[in-house]
DNA sequence: AGACGATAAGACACAAACCGTCTCAGTGTC
DNA sequence: GACACTGAGACGGTTTGTGTCTTATCGTCT
């Protein structure tokens, strides 16, 4: 997981992940990731001002920096805007489904996880949406136009991850495309026409 | 696993089962047992008195009986004191093997959950698979074998769970047969030699 | 209806754990 | 030697948990 020789911060947050896991994002305390870290108590609050809070929040940022930089990289051989789009959905939506952090903390704090996928963290998530993607999409689009399709399909996908519909599966690559399609040939042209 | 209808005790019990797998032994309350079993918490206090412990070491107790009932089951048909003996040890390894809450608890808690299979523990194992063992053997063997032959067997079964062994497996009847069947006769013999 | 036992709810005092901040001493680096 | 970083641990304040107790509310039995 996190060899000794690894940066301090890493160590630390590698920590806080497993103790996530271990005891439930309720029962964690500073103490146990400092001692499952191998640092100490004072060295985390030196490098996570403002305690536990701070510190849950850096993980989250790492975790979605880790997760737009496998997607991107998944889908870098796209040979269309649909192309890219719908690869990205289903990419997304893979790695969404086989990820343990997200399933355990799902199980164990429901609340607080959602409010990460829903309320709270959408607009961060769309934020390093577009920052990851939207250099891709903008070999197609214009700036505006690539921002507005990235965000409704991170919130379309969000949707289906957590609420699976019986009709399409976004993990499915066919499947995808056959929802996908109308969806974005319907956004890609409409700015088309009214420009 | 436990329906409302439940004898209120058993839903306390089942309750701190279910606590101690998802937040570990050393970090489930009172209050979250309370709340899993929908019970009050001066309800727990008043059927554990003592509190924690006594709560504990109530499911431990319970977990027992249940291990050793199902065991005794199993291995009801034996034809001969040899049979019994394999196929209890063999069942009871397999039983061990199978147990996802104490897979859980050794994962979550070792040094708590080993003491009680080794140190703390082993006087009450033992005691209990003479209650609930020692009538089966006793059709074959005299009081005092039976309770001799049983306790090392069960700290062989114990040993071989928690540390296996190359060059035999508890957990297969063949194995099992040929590794023990040198002890049996031994054991068993000895005694007929020197009474 | 009235008595009874069991329960939920919650107040209480005490103890323990945790938090966040701080100091200080040791260690390695420039 | 100056410097930055770290571990260890003390600190005050807050929260959380414990175990006991009281009160009100049930359903049950007679």
């Amino acid at each position: 997981m996190s060899v000794p020789e690894a940066n301090a911060e890493t160590r630390v947050l590698d920590a806080t992940k497993r103790c996530c896991e271990r005891f439930g994002l309720e029962k964690v305390t500073v103490d146990d990731i400092a001692v499952a870290s191998g640092v100490s108590r004072a060295t985390i609050y030196r490098m996570f001002p403002g305690g536990k809070d701070v510190l849950f929040e850096a993980l989250r940022v790492r975790e979605l920096e880790e997760f737009f930089a496998i997607l991107r990289q998944r889908v870098e051989g796209a040979t269309s805007i649909e192309d890219l789009l719908v690869r990205t959905v289903v990419a997304a939506t893979q790695e969404l489904r086989a990820d343990d952090h997200l399933a355990v903390m799902l199980a164990s704090a429901p609340g607080e996880t959602l409010s990460q996928l829903t309320v709270d963290g959408v607009p961060r998530i769309i934020r390093f949406a577009n920052a990851f993607l939207a250099p891709l999409a903008e070999a197609y689009l214009d700036h505006e136009r690539a921002r507005a399709v990235i965000d409704v399909l991170a919130r379309l996908t969000i949707s289906y991850f957590l609420a699976p519909s019986d009709t399409v599966d976004l993990g499915d690559e066919t499947s995808a495309r056959a929802f996908l399609d109308p969806f974005l040939t319907a956004i890609l042209t409409e700015g088309a026409i009214s420009s």
